[in-house]
DNA sequence: TCACATTAGGGACAAATGTCCTATGGGGGT
DNA sequence: ACCCCCATAGGACATTTGTCCCTAATGTGA
């Protein structure tokens, strides 16, 4: 749901703090609806979120939106598309305010090459990744819509995180209103 | 579909032949319906795939399968377990017969430690899966199961894939009715 | 070759989901 | 204060999907 990695943050943040890299790893600030990625540009940076709250999103042809992840704090993000050399798989557009570090491409490949503790620390957020979205989509396809929402709603309140039933659908994939349907279900049978 | 990485093979097989490790990497035969990982256990070696098909799939509480790809050469298993320290997320059966090398433990800590090739090799595998998972779930949650259906036979077609239909349905999370319904539309609209 | 298990195919009905449309209730801007 | 936009909520109907069956075909071991 709104996934968060503190490991890696403090990492980035200490890297950032360096002598080296202090002049070439900087803050952005981005307001709410400002867009961090656009799906399908070239990947010209790695941005790693410093704090707020981004959705993650992929459109589809139809015009349909799918919502993988929320992101925030030491979640980054370009990084796929630069090993892979790829455009940008999905959108990411700012729900909160948000600050992020702005990693140059000469940079990040630089620490590739060098750094073995940044390839390790690397490793294990991607580990996670496929962990999750491989449990995300195994889970969403066997499962009803109201178990799936229950869980999200539990997350939600966990995370206190508040979003808009729109993007509450786009993450289950459905739409509005089968989530309204839902809704009106879980809060009828207690 | 059918996951190969070409690369990744490559260079686990040249490793696999060094003098350092040739006695610590070892091949492994698989027969057909034979289980390389159990889901739920813990994970005590890393496995690539030499040759041969094997499926990975979840397996719900509610008894229901998700397939979220079929597993060729060059693909690794287990390593994002215990990258993670959990226990495994999936089951992977072999489909056809299947020769793996096995790397223990120990052997791929020291490398995860020690050779910076092999992390950015690892690397890139583990963002490739990211871009795939992330994809596949989208296009699965948004599009028809007919639209979807086409796409996979297709792939089926190029590959030259041969599953059986309970296996096709699990990837593409529906029951078997529901893909035999779409088989016929598609058969039956062109 | 026969018996049995496994896989494939589909009928009938119930349940879930999407589509289209309408209505309501703030919140922000002028 | 007024208007407009946008998010929310839900009715009505069509379509899709799941569930529970039962048969037919295919393959495998004794």
């Amino acid at each position: 749901m709104l996934r968060i990695n503190i490991s890696f943050f403090s990492y980035i943040e200490t890297l950032a703090n360096t002598d080296v890299f202090s002049d070439k790893i900087l803050l952005q600030k981005y307001k709410p609806k400002e867009y961090l990625l656009h799906q399908g540009d070239p990947v010209t940076k790695v941005i790693v979120i410093n704090e707020g709250i981004t959705k993650c999103f992929i459109t589809e042809e139809n015009g349909k939106e799918y919502i993988p992840e929320f992101l925030s704090t030491g979640e980054i993000m370009g990084e796929i598309e630069i090993m892979g050399k790829k455009n940008c798989l999905a959108s990411v557009e700012a729900i909160s305010e948000v600050t992020a570090y702005i990693i140059p491409l000469s940079v990040f490949e630089h620490l590739l090459k060098t750094d073995i503790t940044f390839n390790n620390a690397l490793l294990e957020v991607e580990a996670l990744r496929v962990y999750h979205t491989s449990q995300k989509a195994s889970f969403q396809q066997l499962y009803t819509v109201e178990h799936a929402l229950e869980k999200l709603l539990e997350l939600q309140e966990k995370q206190q995180l508040k979003i808009s039933k729109e993007d509450m659908a786009s993450y289950l994939g459905i739409t509005t209103r089968t989530l309204n349907r839902a809704l009106k279900k879980i809060s009828g049978e207690e």
